[in-house]
DNA sequence: CTAGGGTTAG
């Protein structure tokens, strides 16, 4: 009969045996049962075992044992049992810096990396000298905390202590580098490494494809393969993929993934979730659809991935019917997955569903809406022009500081959209006094004067801009077309090459755009040129979806258009795609720049015309 | 001969 034995009763009794001498038993064969319980300690698959084999450690003697006992605490850990870990830890009369470090890294891989950042300091109290394993492991906490200044502290303190050497080390400071959007310091690391392998070139190539460098990921990629000094694993592949996402390259999208494919990666599920995001980010659902279906149980991440990309390419339905699915096979939503649902509802102008679907997550699936919720929600209330709606949301909700500036944002941009100058002035206030986007919002704030035809305040606040030395940095946007990629800075044409092309480019698309029914209503959008402040031009455009759809460069005669910006936020953009993909007779793709991985959750909003 | 580094959705 198998039964269970009380843990606390053995370890309780690890700690009256270590009343006994463990000299008495150090004999040939006691050399024989430690090796026998650390065999059986590392292949341990369940608790009850673990236990077992606790419990013989503890009747041979050997609880006095360092080695075992840290074996002890790695099975433990292993085991996600962190309290029996730290208990036997807490026992031990010789903690060397293995017990030490395998305790911390315990906890930063259970998610509490402060947990181990306070056991070092009791380390140091204890004069076990750290080493090189116990440097990483802290170099990871501080990685996952994101903070710099507990991390710079350390890497002095492995200079010092001679650790700067070490390619491990390296590599999780490349990555804690990373992570913290410090680029070029974690570049520094990489470079004055004598010894790399495909760990080090992947934390550096992540390192770009997170921080919107993708370029310089893609080259690092191409320098790993030109120099053979190994094959590329399915981390340095999933960051490549992830690279080509985020600047849109299908070309180098679709030559990765057959490098996944003959590598024999293509059943990696963090592999195919990457994939059907690139997809999606480069416009063809349709393949992110196929990448999907392959995955034999998506997990609520690859659903998630699929959702969104779904959502943002303005296939609302196709969204939403997923995320039913995901919730019929009874797989959890998440946070991050009603993002994407609103999002879907939003871009779909299924304002009904939008609010039911808040409404339901926390009853249904108790997931707590926060501010990136409320401020899709606020986001579709203010694309069907339901502005005061939104604004009552915005003010009955409480959200943190980042949440903040996101909602009211979103609500700046509606109200100007919607030319509710009073409402704009209210956000535009809010984030000014919390300041957060405060150029963004002097811009909008003019600009929403300004189509209100209140050239004074609108004049006025871009005055006081120049005299107060807020500036607000350009957007920019790209397109590629096969090898070519083209770019484009808000309110400046003069690097464009195709200057004519791209205006007769426009002038055919407002055609179409009338003959597939878009009366040329009256959105009128407002542009102020920044560098010539006096210069105020009204432009109509026949649709607001066309207007949304496109970024903004200056022509010639002073007019600003905006060309391809926020295509995703389109509610049509699909078919803007086709229609453009037409008239060029050619796949292209565009992205937004400044996407930050870790520190920036921006939301597209309505509207968010910089 | 116990402990350490790199990957996915917003």
């Amino acid at each position: 009969m198998k039964q269970r034995l009380n843990l606390n009763l053995v370890i309780s009794m690890s700690c009256y045996s270590s009343l006994y001498k463990p000299s008495l038993f150090h004999t040939t064969t006691n050399a024989d049962i430690k090796a026998y319980l650390v065999g059986k300690l590392q292949t341990c698959k369940d608790l009850t075992s673990a236990t077992l084999t606790h419990s013989k450690a503890i009747i041979s003697g050997l609880s006095y044992d360092t080695f075992t006992t840290n074996h002890l605490i790695n099975c433990y850990l292993r085991l996600l049992r962190i309290d029996h870990a730290h208990k036997l830890f807490d026992q031990m009369s010789q903690r060397n810096v293995v017990s030490w470090t395998s305790l911390m890294a315990g906890y930063v891989s259970h998610g509490q990396p402060i947990v181990a950042l306070r056991l070092f300091h009791q380390m140091q109290a204890s004069l076990v000298l750290p080493n090189e394993f116990t440097f990483a492991t802290l170099i990871n906490a501080c990685s996952i905390l994101a903070n710099i200044d507990i991390g710079r502290r350390f890497h002095a303190l492995i200079e010092i202590m001679g650790f700067g050497c070490n390619l491990v080390v390296c590599s999780s400071l490349i990555d804690m580098y990373g992570k913290c959007n410090l680029v070029d310091e974690a570049r520094l690391i990489f470079d004055s490494m004598c010894i790399r392998n495909v760990v080090s070139w992947t934390s550096m190539i992540t390192t770009y494809a997170q921080n919107a460098i993708g370029h310089y990921a893609l080259q690092l990629f191409r320098e790993f393969n030109h120099l053979r000094l190994d094959k590329p694993n399915h981390f340095m592949l999933c960051s490549v993929i992830s690279a080509c996402a985020s600047l849109g390259k299908l070309g180098s999208g679709k030559i990765t993934h057959g490098v996944v494919i003959r590598r024999g990666h293509d059943a990696n599920d963090v592999i195919a979730t990457t994939l059907v995001d690139m997809y999606a980010k480069c416009g063809c659902v349709h393949y992110s659809t196929k990448v999907f279906r392959r995955i034999q149980n998506p997990s609520v991440i690859p659903y998630t991935s699929m959702i969104v990309g779904a959502a943002k390419y303005g296939l609302g339905t196709l969204s939403l019917q997923l995320f039913e699915e995901m919730v019929d096979r009874r797989i959890k939503p998440n946070d991050v997955t009603f993002v994407g649902a609103l999002h879907a509802c939003s871009h779909s102008g299924l304002v009904d569903k939008g609010l039911e679907i808040l409404d339901s997550m926390n009853v249904k699936y108790g997931v707590m809406p926060d501010a990136k919720h409320y401020t899709c929600i606020a986001d579709m209330l203010g694309r069907v022009g339901r502005i005061e709606e939104a604004y009552q949301l915005a003010k009955s909700v409480q959200v943190e500081r980042d949440g903040y500036a996101l909602l009211w944002g979103t609500l700046l941009s509606a109200s100007r959209l919607h030319g509710r100058v009073d409402i704009a002035v209210e956000a535009s206030k809010r984030l000014i006094e919390s300041n957060q986007q405060v150029a963004g919002a002097y811009v909008t704030l003019s600009n929403t004067y300004a189509l209100a035809g209140d050239w004074e305040n609108a004049h006025n606040l871009r005055s006081e801009m120049k005299r107060t030395g807020i500036q607000k940095e350009p957007g920019s946007s790209w397109i590629e077309i096969k090898e070519s990629t083209y770019l484009f800075h808000a309110g400046d044409i003069s690097n464009c090459n195709q200057r004519s092309e791209m205006l007769s480019l426009l002038r055919e698309l407002e055609e179409r755009m009338k003959e597939k029914g878009y009366v040329g209503g009256t959105t009128g959008v407002v542009f102020l040129d920044v560098e010539e402040e006096a210069k105020v031009e009204i432009m109509s455009l026949h649709s607001e979806k066309l207007a949304l759809a496109f970024g903004l460069i200056n022509t010639p005669k002073g007019v600003t258009i905006r060309i391809m910006k926020n295509l995703r936020m389109c509610r049509d953009c699909h078919e803007t795609f086709k229609l453009i993909s037409d008239i060029v007779e050619r796949d292209f793709i565009v992205r937004d720049v400044n996407r930050f991985h870790h520190f920036n959750n921006g939301l597209c909003t309505c509207g968010d015309f910089w």
